[in-house]
DNA sequence: ACAGATAGTTAATTCTTTTTAAAAAAAGAG
DNA sequence: CTCTTTTTTTAAAAAGAATTAACTATCTGT
């Protein structure tokens, strides 16, 4: 469903959150460090962080403040961990832009509850993620793209796999990939049916988009 | 700044509640059961309602779920008064659509805060009130539409449904949203209910008014 | 350059989703 | 209680999208 980052330089919390988290269907890593943090924001942004506060080195209110510092992570849930007694840093945590805390001791069910009602936010956010690159913008509010300046609809698939494409500008999603992106992993379709949307979408966007990767897969041109 | 309701069969609690938001610049208004909280909401609907979960009568749970089943109310804030032993009904309160809880002894600084960091999502919170677009202008308060010129009386769903795309032109509002916007969590209708009802809005106020967005939902065009 | 594999093309088919129309059910007014 | 209006359901028709099949073209390694 969603993903998630862990911080916390305990092992054993990190196991028994991944494991708890993992059951719900997110997609979960682990880090020991809130510099590690930093650094695996950074290369793949994550729906919500669960953050310790008290660790060695940088701890849970400074990454967060880095965090909600800058443009790029502002909207990234962050939910503290913090030991029962700790009331100032529950005050300190919310202060500093978290969103919510668990104390510790943590009773799984209630952290899984405690998520679940966070993630709920960023389904109603905007997800002005309308990816974009120089001359192509995908608009997923208004379900279009645009392509210097005239507005064109896609139907659903269509859409679906060039937005996936986009988001990742000269990077090739193999065949694979796209397949469970964009079809699931449920639904089996024949091997010819990923060249022909990608054909459709080279008739309405121009072919020198989009580009063919002989036995890897497809990608978007910048 | 907000507008908080505060639902408690103590009332000393309701005092101490009272006393530390008003602090806080907060209007507030409290109740000593879960039916009265309906009445009160239903007259004059506040941003958050501080909701007691052990309340005789009607208990807390029960009132969330109603406040959240009906459209009119579904976006008000809950956040829950629950002993810290009671661990189920953290659960249950979230579940039932409750946004956060506060676990009993309530300490004021800790209250404030959550309620703050609370009240930051209404603030992002698009607002759907009564919105317009070039020929068309909902009014609310006459409870019609006037469409260049024209006045149009809807009935209520219709009404509902229009405003609702007609709030953000050009969006394209998910059937499943659409539904729980105008319709509710509670009240299960068909799909086909959406459809024709789209169709009465697109003979009163003309075909073009309306795209659909096949697989995905139906937009407002400005 | 050749064989095999991989991708592209086109049209036909199949599936889904939406529209339409009509009528039943529910709610409300007189 | 009856008549009217609104809302929901149903079923058939239409539109649109996705998939496949059959064939062609192109690439890759030898």
């Amino acid at each position: 469903m969603a993903s998630i980052l862990i911080v916390d330089d305990d092992e054993d919390i990190r196991e028994i959150l991944k494991y708890n988290l993992e059951k719900e269907n997110h997609t979960v890593r682990a880090v020991d460090d809130g510099l590690k943090c930093l650094v695996e924001v950074s290369k793949d942004k994550p729906d919500l962080i669960l953050l310790d506060v008290m660790m060695p080195g940088m701890d849970g209110i400074e990454v967060c403040e880095q965090l909600k510092g800058v443009p790029e992570s502002k909207d990234v849930l962050i939910c503290f961990l913090t030991a029962r007694s700790e009331d100032y840093s529950q005050i300190a945590g919310l202060e500093s832009g978290g969103d919510d805390y668990v104390t510790k001791p943590i009773k799984p069910k209630v952290l899984v509850s405690r998520i679940n009602a966070l993630l709920r936010r960023i389904e109603n956010r905007n997800p002005i993620e309308s990816h974009s690159s120089n001359e192509l913008r995908i608009n997923r509010e208004k379900y279009l793209i645009e392509n210097d300046g005239k507005e064109i609809q896609l139907p659903k698939k269509e859409f679906e796999l060039l937005a996936l494409l986009v988001s990742k500008p000269n990077f090739v999603f193999k065949r694979e990939v796209i397949l469970e992106k964009v079809w699931g992993t449920e639904i089996v379709v024949g091997d010819r049916t990923i060249d022909v949307h990608i054909r459709k979408l080279r008739e309405k966007i121009g072919d020198h988009h989009i580009t063919t990767v002989k036995g890897v897969g497809y990608k978007f041109n910048d």
